[in-house]
DNA sequence: TGACATTGAGAAAAGCTTTTCTCAAGAAAA
DNA sequence: TTTTCTTGAGAAAAGCTTTTCTCAATGTCA
């Protein structure tokens, strides 16, 4: 039996009788022969594998990302290198030198916030590169949740609760993410409210919470958090405050994350950015550019979704 | 030029001119030759690339294990696949037949917890296999963290203090890590007060405070929790029942999960179980294995350690 | 029955390094 | 001057697949 011969039955190549096919395929299965990837990889310069780079150090955002490209990639038997680099433009060289030297089949750069970019230079790499959630070069693929598009999902889940007075406690407004937020929430509120950014911990909840009802006048009959740390922290505080949620205020989230959002008392309702999704787009799109397949660049937005829990009272069944 | 001199060049091998192995060395550099790692492979059958397969989809305990295992193994050239298998056998199946294609040097498993064995099969393998905080086959080598030492750590530093009526809230019976924990406690504490066993959510540590407090006689003056949720939630609990802490009540949790330990107010003193030096060991020792050294199997244990922050009182200098 | 077509299987090359071996040239020794 | 060493460089093979080409054998048609 030559080598060949078996090459081409296993691959369902060449042609061949069909006995013969059958017999090798049973024979290989037989002694669980597993073609060297390695090998493969040298002549076809594929070798399905690929890079995840982060600096999100706790997973916080990369680990629903990087659960989506596995997802997508692992049927086309691509697996996922993955790198956290920190903030270390030295570690970031390094990484990317091992990924280099491995031949990946692309590179995906995520990160923590979209409007950052990774401190690595991706420009002028013998492999495709794409982008989620973070910043990307000029003519790059990227893929970003719509900000906007949550923050109206949220604002118009309280509206049709029939709150009036909804008030928006969010994250820095350095974030383009909490201006494209508030940016909406502005839309469809109206001026009545000033948004109140602050930073993304508890302690700042705590804190707008204790403005909001220390000022003078009429209180909030909702709250659109930036984040879930944040809604947490605003739920806990008014509960201290023995202000019922949701019976007399509602509150919404952002971010979804399980954590948080499910160990809140009661649960939040919040926004889920989709990164799952997000990262199976990345995924998809990475492989498409690998296998030459050309695609459009740009910035992809991908739309968010509500998740309810019951935070914000309503019937959760909607 | 030849290819076998400009090789031998490169390497440092082989007998030739210096101003030749020069000359090669700097051409090499200005073209930006990289060496095909996949062909390297092939000649020395090591791919530098390792598996971590774990069932932790939160990366709770799987990234700083992965953070340890890329420090001590980047400098090695060596990158990491991560493989998130959730409880699905059937796919850590595939991503083990993935690793195995890719021919990996070597597998790393980890998970949640150190009494349960992920969903697939690793015996047999043709790669080195080290278990990290997971349990592990017979005859392997598995790192875990000293809970036993870690409870003695807590329960000490809260003696140290002149805490004398010291409760354990934890979570359920059945994992080993919360015996151990318990086993503890009990030997440097006594009968005095039950071990009590729940969930590991927030909601067991309010409802184990109130139980504590709604039960006749001596209130605890100090409360060793079993994770840092629980300790989250006995804080908060207590401060709605207007016990201060760390004042009237010293508070210790388990696991130092920033995200948790860092907001909570005030800030958790935590045992933390060193993951990441775990992950350097098993990334060390695997490597070890996968370089043909032999290692020892069997157990190791590694030290916990005390972060003090101030929820326990104390000086966050000693 | 002879010429031609078809079919199935094997040989060989390519892909990129490293390593071992061979060989030629120059230098040193006789 | 001839022989022997030494040194530096190149040739070749190995590692594992896939693909293309070649070739022998069988079968078909005239």
């Amino acid at each position: 039996m030559s080598i060949s011969t078996a090459s081409k039955a296993l691959n369902n190549t060449g042609r061949m009788g069909d006995d013969t096919r059958e017999r090798v395929k049973r024979a290989a299965a037989e002694i669980g022969f597993r073609p060297n990837t390695l090998a493969k990889g040298l002549l076809s310069n594929r070798t399905f594998t690929i890079g995840l780079l982060t600096n999100d150090t706790y997973g916080r955002f990369t680990l629903p990302v990087m659960a989506g490209i596995t997802e997508a990639l692992v049927d086309h038997g691509v697996s996922v290198f993955l790198c956290t680099i920190e903030d270390d433009p030295v570690l970031g060289k390094v990484h990317v030198d091992a990924l280099l030297d491995k031949h990946v089949d692309g590179i995906i750069a995520s990160g923590k916030r979209i409007d950052r970019r990774l401190p690595v230079d991706l420009s002028n790499l013998p492999v495709p590169v794409v982008y989620a959630f973070t910043e990307g070069a000029p003519d790059s693929v990227t893929f970003c949740a719509d900000d906007f598009q949550g923050a109206v999902l949220a604002v118009e889940w309280l509206q049709g609760l029939g709150r009036r007075r909804i008030a928006h406690v969010t994250g820095p407004d350095s974030f383009v993410s909490v201006r494209e937020r508030a940016k909406a929430y502005r839309g469809l509120v109206g001026d009545a409210l000033p948004v109140m950014y602050g930073t993304w911990s508890e302690a700042w909840g705590h804190e707008a919470v204790a403005q909001l009802w220390n000022a003078a006048g009429a209180k909030p009959d909702a709250i659109f958090c930036g984040n879930d740390q944040i809604a947490r922290a605003v739920v806990d505080a008014l509960r201290e405050r023995g202000v019922r949620v949701p019976e007399d205020v509602s509150v919404v989230g952002f971010d979804n994350w399980e954590i948080v959002a499910a160990q809140t008392r009661p649960p939040l309702t919040t926004v889920d950015m989709n990164l799952k999704a997000l990262g199976r787009e990345a995924g998809l799109t990475v492989l498409a550019l690998a296998e030459g397949r050309s695609v459009e660049p740009g910035i992809r937005t991908l739309p968010c979704e509500l998740v309810v829990r019951q935070s914000c009272g309503g019937d959760p069944e909607l």
